[in-house]
DNA sequence: ATGTGATGTGGGAACGGTCCCACAGAAGAA
DNA sequence: TTCTTCTGTGGGACCGTTCCCACATCACAT
């Protein structure tokens, strides 16, 4: 090696007693600030650190006390990198400031859907916890409970009541939304909604459509309000337009595919269920020329900052993203220190962020 | 607890071992797969290891290699998340799947830049090595000096020759961004700076003035071209606006409070050092109803994801983050493998994405 | 004087693996 | 037959900590 430095990569206790001059248990005590040592011999230990640039190995200490300190992120994706997601994004870094406040570190996977490969990395660090981000099936859940590991679920969907996990109140938003809409007077909506099997987008979208049921809006569940639309397009109040994936292309050929019905309809909303969606149906209007949102608002659902960036700024349902980072890492910690009582469901409230896409300025 | 089951947390291979009716080390060759086992032997503790659900510790397995497997990130910032930065988040996205697919695993963490405590963190954690992301102050790297420890900078700047580190050759981008204007025969220019002690932003400028100045533009050095714009904004072909940092919303401020100074001086194209900054920008002029690009070119830097999703979507110069993010865990690989001749620069070659913002459609 | 408690220090087992070495038995070569 | 080599197995040291326990010293009350 070329190192110029002649330093040792790391010294061991016993080295760092030996130059002190004390036995490896007073070195210990002194280290881990616990224990009797005189002033005498704590500073002569001090100084030996110093010297040496003592780092006390994690590994052995994890070792001897079966608890590494650490936490398992597994963030899973059907394809896609997921940390550069927005959302997720938000929610990994606020889980990275929640750990190092309660002092955990962070392993970071992505990994897909079906697979355990992470998760038996993880179970091999011997993490004491495991936080589990976006959806997901229910194999890795089902494996994951066979050890009696801590962990929670995140923005995830299980019908699971045994699971810990935090979502935000996606039905609630979804009827925000609807209540925001309309009261600006709009009577006919085309939504673009992301895949059913996703908890976030179904809720939003059920929530949506039972506001508007209650408005007087006929809309229903999916099915019937799709089978309605698909045969007699300019007979519903609602359309809804459902994306196999919540991308922004999805959002854009989606809403490209169904410029005719779009313009033929007179819908004067567009609900996306989420930004993305939103963004690129958005995209598609602006393109032809329609002004938004003077002839037609749009919404979406994720409060991302892109959304707050575009032009026109996109109005938008919040996701507490740090309520749930910071949240999960709270929750894990109480139940790694075996707290009993841990809620099994914990739900965040959403909120209308308005701005120029549906109220001009 | 009331975990239902009544599984133990975690086998020993000892345990394991006595189950199977072997030794301890027979076990060990049979489950790390090396050394001498007959078939029979191998089978047993195959069938002993699969009811366990046993997994071996990596802790313990560290602990005797001296040897984690696991690599360090730290992601510097000054005040904000940074993971959901999305030049960032794309560039630990592709570490993450790099590292994964080399057998390591990641551990992340954010810090301030001049902070030593994730730095200390990861040494404790005897990470195999280090990726050191965005820029940070130099005492960060002196301090890491001195550990034998592998580490690689991302992204980051540093005038010290011994360090490894991977960057995007901004300079020659700066120019292909400057041709590529030039080219669309735009003759005066506005641009958005960021901040100068960043090494990408102060590059992006310096490439684009000196292509101008080549092409018969003065543009010269920022300081003489802000002293210049500064007293006589209409003198100049190019005005520089510098911006304290490089946020969505410095470029919006930043062009608000030029709004007068861009009208008055017949400025045809807007070069902002990255995506954000040029997006702030680009909306106040859209907000003001310049239309982009028949009235006003705008042109960003980094490729981020929401430059194409942009109405009009945004011209920029991309920035190699996947090969970024692939090499800086391949380098490390091979520093951590004791290998010599690493190069100490790699530099990624950028490349115009030409889009709406410049070219329409 | 003699116990008693506080203070300070060191010895050594334990954590869960890996790996070197010793050794036993069988097969093949001399 | 005897020597060598290969195959298969177990014993035990070791990695770097923590922590329990034993022990020594000293002050102070009895």
């Amino acid at each position: 090696m070329e190192n110029r430095s002649d330093h040792k990569l790391n010294y061991s206790l016993r080295e760092l007693a030996q130059l002190a001059g004390v036995s490896k248990s007073t070195a210990s005590r002194v280290i881990s600030g616990s224990g009797y040592a005189s002033a005498d011999v704590r500073e002569r230990v001090l100084k030996a650190a110093e010297e040496l640039r003592y780092k006390p190995s994690a590994v052995a200490r994890a070792m001897v006390a079966k608890r590494t300190h650490n936490i398992g992120v597994i963030v899973f994706r059907d394809r896609l990198p997921i940390v550069s997601h927005t959302l997720y994004g938000k929610i990994v870094d606020e889980i990275l400031m929640a750990a190092e406040s309660l002092g955990y570190s962070i392993f970071l996977k992505t990994d897909r859907e079906m697979s355990l490969r992470s998760t038996d990395y993880m179970l091999e660090q011997r993490v004491d916890g495991l936080i589990l981000v976006s959806r997901f099936r229910k194999n890795v859940i089902d494996y994951v409970k066979n050890f009696n590991i801590p962990y929670v679920m995140v923005n995830g969907s299980t019908e699971d009541p045994e699971v810990v996990h935090l979502v935000s109140d996606d039905e609630r938003g979804g009827e925000r939304a609807a209540e925001h809409l309309y009261s600006l007077g709009h009577r006919r909506f085309f939504i673009v909604a992301g895949p059913g099997e996703h908890r976030s987008h179904s809720l939003r979208l059920s929530g949506f459509c039972k506001k508007l049921t209650e408005l007087g809006i006929p809309c229903g569940s999916r099915e019937a309000a799709n089978g309605l639309t698909a045969d007699t397009p300019q007979a519903g109040y609602v359309y809804i337009a459902e994306s196999p994936d919540s991308s922004f292309d999805s959002g854009l050929q989606l809403m490209r595919a169904h410029e005719e019905i779009f313009r033929s309809g007179g819908y004067t909303a567009v609900f996306g269920t989420n930004d993305m969606l939103a963004l690129g149906a958005m995209k598609v209007l602006l393109e032809r020329g329609v002004r938004v949102p003077q002839d037609a608002a749009v919404m979406g659902y994720d409060n991302t900052e892109l959304g707050g960036m575009y032009h026109p700024s996109l109005t938008t349902v919040s996701v507490d993203a740090e309520g749930l980072g910071r949240d999960a890492v709270a929750t894990l910690h109480k139940m790694i220190g075996g707290e009993a009582g841990v809620p099994r469901l914990i739900e965040y409230d959403s909120q209308v962020i308005i701005r120029q896409s549906t109220k001009g300025e």
